[in-house]
Order: structure tokens, then sequence, then C-alpha cells
DNA sequence: TATCCTGTATACCCGCTAGTAAATAGGTGT
DNA sequence: ACACCTATTTACTAGCGGGTATACAGGATA
């Protein structure tokens, strides 16, 4: 029988896996924070406090402020760039990919790691992370790019500049994260639903019979 | 003949001018620091650098940094919003005028003021200011929502929930603030006929011949 | 000439917060 | 018993930045 959940008599894995547990909870605490009030606006006491712990345990974690900043808006973009990479993997037209892509960039936005990466403004980070962080959303950006060449290659997305067609429509998406609230009317679902089906269909009506995927 | 451009004796009404103009400079070069590295970052003697004064000279013309930071968001927010009456005031279909609305709001997007709106949390204003910041937010998003419920009753727009319909349009608007680049290829204009043009259309090319509008 | 108002500067205070030093307490290995 | 390691605390430093007290210069007023 392995050990129970909480071990008295910890093991070595054990004893690492709780310190790795202590790390998240720190990194859930302090996204939450950041989230709410800003991360300017944020102390370190005020995570500390959200734990009930003090500053300097957090230090015994991370390294700076930075450097939790920057694990969070990490964490984030990897969900993203996830969703964007098993989306490539996929059969189907460029607009179907697309739309899958969309509906989970939409719902990463709705969680906490997710709204921090739009909520973090670059300046917040220290030059050395901003690099890293602007190179992974340079990623996301070409993946999503692509996938929206291919799909104006194959004809299942209107021609237009790709560049500029993805700003729009990750720009769409990321406002997300601005307005939604757990307590309103709209799941998280229902909302990628509904952003990305006005994205695709576009606002005026349309006469044809076009399914619309 | 009246008074020249910088009379050396000015009478009083041109020192009330002169005055505004001062304290419109200070926003202007607030806003600017504002924008590229963010409000907490930016201190006020960043600003006074600026316009080669010192601290004291701008707590002349405002009291404290918030006031400052709520007037240039309040630019922002009425240029929209100013933006937004002058198209409810228009003949036309829905659509028709929430295009015109919509081009206008991203051009805005580009401009100084209109991104410190985007750029803006909330909670980065005092309480007051931000219930007043809310309050011409919301102004503005009825506003749009209500063009948009026009155009589904008109039937120039496709039918859907007008809130969150609402909410992302203005979200892929909102966005240009964030990666627009005065020195890049595309100039606003060209950026708002674009954004527009696909938020109009949709990802879905269309089969039928409807007018783009 | 004395006074007052406006705009600006110098010099300062105070609070907050990132980050650190040092101590403690428990566990582990020898 | 002793040395060591880890997790955590208390108590501190240091610097930044919002905001202010005060002084000063120039023009207007009387």
């Amino acid at each position: 029988m392995p050990a129970p959940a909480k071990a008295l008599w910890p093991s070595a894995d054990e004893k690492e896996r709780e310190r790795r547990e202590k790390r998240e909870a720190v990194l859930r605490a302090a996204v939450r924070c950041f989230n709410e009030k800003g991360f300017h606006a944020t102390s370190l006491d005020d995570v500390a406090n959200a734990l009930s712990v003090t500053k300097p345990t957090i230090y015994h974690y991370f390294g700076n402020k930075d450097e939790i900043l920057f694990e969070c808006v990490r964490r984030g973009l990897e969900s993203i760039r996830d969703a964007a990479e098993a989306v490539e993997a996929r059969a189907g037209g460029g607009l179907e990919r697309l739309r899958r892509l969309m509906l989970d960039y939409a719902v990463i936005m709705t969680m906490d790691f997710g709204k921090c990466v739009t909520l973090t403004a670059d300046h917040e980070l220290s030059a050395d992370s901003r690099a890293r962080f602007r190179g992974l959303k340079r990623e996301i950006d070409q993946t999503v790019r692509r996938v929206v060449e291919q799909g104006m290659a194959d004809g299942t997305i209107a021609k237009g500049d790709p560049r500029l067609v993805t700003f729009t429509l990750t720009g769409a998406l990321n406002w997300i994260a601005r307005w939604y609230d757990p307590t309103g009317a709209l799941a998280p679902q229902q909302i990628a639903e509904g952003a990305v089906a006005t994205l695709v269909a576009g606002l005026a009506p349309r006469r044809d019979n076009e399914e619309r995927l």
C-alpha cells in the first residue's frame, strides 16, 4: 500500500511533491491578486497574507516578484500554445481548425492564468522576462496565423491580410479576460461559442445556406 | 489687430488660455508616459522631466496623480462617446451605422487618449474616479448595443445575444491599442477598415452576392 | 513703495514595499 | 550528542515616489 495523501513520515519523493505543490499554491494566490488588483498594486505581503504565511516564505520558493509574474503568464501562454499546437496537428479545413482553436483560446481567457496573459502589460516584466514573454506570444501568433493562412489557401476562410485578421480575432478573444464575470449569467463555454460564432459568421446576416460549421 | 500668438503683455484672456494650454501639455506628456510605461511605473517626476519642469509645477495644474489619469481616460472615452452619439443621430440601417461607429472607434484606439482607455485598468483609478470611469464606459457600451439591437431588429445584423456581440466587437477594436505601431506598415485608416471588414463579413467566405456595405 | 497673485523651483517628509539577515524549530543522518 | 538541512518566522534596510512646505521671481494693483 502506497503512502496516504498526507504522510506523517513523508518520503523524499513526497517532500519533493509537497514543495512543488506549495510553489503552485503561491502561484495561484499570486495570480488571483495580480488579476484583481494589478501587478504593481499587489505587494508580496498581500500574496503572503492570502496564504497565511509571511513574505520570506515566498522568497523561499521564488527569486523575486518578477519571476512570480513571469511564471504566471508562462502558464497562461503555454495553455494557449498547447491548444494552438494541438489544433495544428488536427485534420480538417482551415476554418474548422481555427474554430476549434478559438474556442479553446476563449475558454482559457476565462481562467486565472489565461486572464493574466491579457491583463499583464509587457512593461511590467523585467527586460529579460519581457523578451521571453514576447517570444512565447509571437510563437502563438504565428501558429494562429498559419492556420488562418491555410484557411485562406484552401478557401474556407475569406481572403484578407492574415496578420490583421489574426490580430482582430485574438483581440476579441483576449478581451474576454477583461469582462468575463464568473458570477455572471454566461458560462465560459457559452461565451466561447457565442464569440466564435460572431467572428466566423460576421455581423451581416447570411442569406446563403452555407453550413455554419 | 488682435494679439499675436505669444503676446509680450498678455491680456487676462490670453493668460487664461495659456494656463489651459499648459494643463493640456501636462496631460499629453502624462498620457504618453502612461501608455509607454504604465501608470504605476510612471512617476510624476518622469512627466515633469518630459516637460522640463519640476513636480510641483504639475501639482499647480492638477490635484494629484489620479486626477491626471482620470482626465486622460475621460478624453479618450469622450471621443468614443461622441463618435457613438454622432452615429446614433445618423440615418441608415443598423449595420451601416454600426460600421461607421466601429471605423471611428478603431481610429480613436490608435491615438494617445484612446489607447489610454484600453491600457488603463479599473483598479488603477481611485474609487471615485473608477465609478465615473465605469459610468462612461457603460454609457458607450449601451449606445453601441442599441445600434446592434436596432440592426438585429431591422434585419441588417444577424441575430444573437446583443451584449455578447457588442463585447466581441469592442474587444477586437480595443485590442488595437495594444498592438498598433505608428511606425508600422499599416495606417490607422487601413487598420480600421481591415478590422471592420473582418468583423462585418466574418471569417467564412460569402458565396452570396450580398453587398459588403 | 508695499502688497498680492501666479507660476515655478528647492528641499523635504513619510509611507510603502521589494528584498535580506538572522534566529528558531523540527527533522535527518552520523 | 552533533552537525546539517529545510521551512518558516521576526525584525530590519534601503530606496522610490506621492505629496507638501517654503522660498522666490515677476507682473499687477493700489
